[in-house]
DNA sequence: CTGTTAGCGCCTTCAG
DNA sequence: CTGAAGGCGCTAACAG
């Protein structure tokens, strides 16, 4: 609203020209100890802050970047944005912070403003597989990484986790114990990805010899609301021997509803989580058997991997993609020991 | 990095001048049909965006509000955060996020960094009582907006629950229940803000005749393990009747040490938190009695009144307060009942 | 309805 | 070591 001083105003009340005040500010070239005194002065004097916006548009840089993520609040995305922005700070960058909702629209929205606001990189968990939107990004030179999801034919740096091995672990696991018809709840969103998760799924039943059934793969929004929901309904066709939840939202709407029905965990039914619940997760009853992911650390190599490319250490290699394997915690929502 | 076609460029295709094309897009004044279609096929043709950054050079707003938040991981914090997303996004504003650590410094160096950002409003959970850098925030004509927590004597809006009334309530329904030796554990962060929720304690203590011990307020760091951490040293010296802990997070803390050394909840100590664990509340066991406050409304409420700032929509008017009181929830970490 | 002029605040380039 | 000229892409304020 209101214009602060700017490098006229301190070149003047110095003494000398603009040019001489923004080397010192910015260090490029010399300046005299005397002239940088007196700058200094001035600076302070007038409570001189550089304009961001007008360097930016001379720079082509503005010090942001972009994160979007389907759901910001869930508990991996608060502890995955938590990472990025430790990283962020330290290396100077401001985040924006963009909650797509799992929503191909809005992301496409957000992308299109995102480009006209200038960001030096963003980071990005697509929910849609257009390749557009995303190529101009690469088109523009803004770096891009892609974090727990990517879209195929866009050359770009990702983190995630290790979603189809440790998938395959915990399913098989479920078959360990007995179950043979292990109700699947996947996200609506990961169809366009082909789903990883559900891949190790049905790898682990090939293994086993257990025929895929496919009315025991459930599909939903992504909210604990559209959980116990298609639960409701899966329910009333029949009883499986274990429910697994592709994220731990919605394990939580698998969990309400056993609770509000009166299904009991594990004796009537058992129920795992690919993900754990993050911060809290170990003081949720019943504990649910599921992959200890590491979100924090994600974010934490993502935001590094970003910043590597932001400032061209490693310009024009190939993609890199950096997995992250969970650790299978084993919990009593599948002890079948009575 | 690339540069993508600008004004000039469209006008030159389009055949007309660089004001009729800004006026075609802004949508400011009259513009032929036939010039217009003529626009906006080279619009198309070039795959122009519009160059935000120096837009904001000119208009001096730039699109972007700043959130700054103590941790934004915590259950509340990530809940307000998508009522200000969502808020934001509906008025065509970004978000910047960023995470202060409870730390003055951290917060400091945001505040400097935002200013040179040119941001259209600023929603602040203050960790700090420094009033100088908000007052250059106002000097700006920055929108300001507290949340959670304030700064004295710095006028702006704000939006939180009711602390003090909540706390006394909750500590009052301890009282009631027997408990003489209350402990309240505090975030070191709130002694700069004259904690209200221990003000509501103190209240509470106050009405029952029950005389304060100093050595039952607990203050550390707002983390899970600092607040293990500080229960672990208070109970080698004595065992409170209950501990009130003043959030959800120091709550975590409190659960996790009474687990490790098999303190049982409610029988060997009541235990209560201030506000609850957020959107996985209801899966906590123990399950803690507390007050269910509103944190997404909050946030929603809390973006409604900026953007209503920003827009000029009441100018100058007495800085506004918006209080969410929470709903007490008697739960089995406090039932006295055998 | 359209164009011209003059910056926004800063940095790059080239002369001193 | 310092300064002057020019421009980044866009828009406000006037002219036509």
């Amino acid at each position: 609203m209101v214009r602060g001083p700017n490098l006229r105003d301190v070149a003047q009340r110095a003494g000398v020209s603009v040019m001489t005040v923004s080397r010192f500010i910015n260090q490029s070239g010399y300046v005299n100890k005397e002239t940088s005194r007196r700058i200094a002065n001035a600076i302070k004097e007038l409570q001189y802050r550089p304009n961001q916006i007008a360097k930016s548009l001379q720079t082509m840089k503005t010090g942001n970047i972009a994160v979007l993520l389907g759901n910001v609040s869930s508990p991996m995305s608060t502890l995955a944005i938590k990472g990025i922005e430790h990283v962020s700070f330290q290396k100077g960058y401001n985040l924006l912070v963009c909650n797509t909702d799992f929503s191909e629209e809005k992301e496409q929205k957000y992308l299109d403003i995102l480009m006209q606001k200038q960001i030096d990189g963003m980071i990005l968990a697509p929910c849609s597989n257009r390749r557009e939107s995303l190529q101009e990004v690469l088109d523009r030179g803004i770096p891009l990484l892609f974090l727990d999801r990517r879209v195929q034919g866009i050359p770009a740096d990702y983190v995630g986790f290790d979603f189809e091995n440790d998938s395959f672990r915990l399913t098989s696991h479920l078959i360990d114990v007995g179950c043979k018809k292990i109700a699947i709840l996947c996200r609506e969103a990961d169809i366009v990805h082909e789903s990883p998760q559900l891949k190790g799924y049905t790898r682990a039943l090939e293994s086993a010899s257990i025929p895929l059934d496919e009315k025991n793969v459930l599909y939903c929004h992504s909210s604990s609301k559209a959980g116990y929901e298609v639960m409701e309904e899966a329910m009333k066709r029949c009883m499986p021997d274990a429910v697994y939840a592709t994220s731990s939202v919605l394990a939580a709407g698998v969990l309400r509803f056993f609770r509000d029905k009166a299904i009991r965990i594990p004796e009537d039914c058992l129920v795992a989580s690919f993900d754990s619940f993050g911060e809290y997760d170990d003081l949720i009853r019943p504990n649910l058997t599921c992959n200890e992911v590491p979100a924090f650390a994600l974010g934490i190599s993502g935001a590094e991997l970003l910043m590597d490319r932001i400032s061209g250490g490693t310009p024009d290699t190939e993609p890199r993609h950096v997995v992250f394997p969970g650790k299978l915690l084993l919990r009593e929502s599948t002890w079948r020991g009575r």
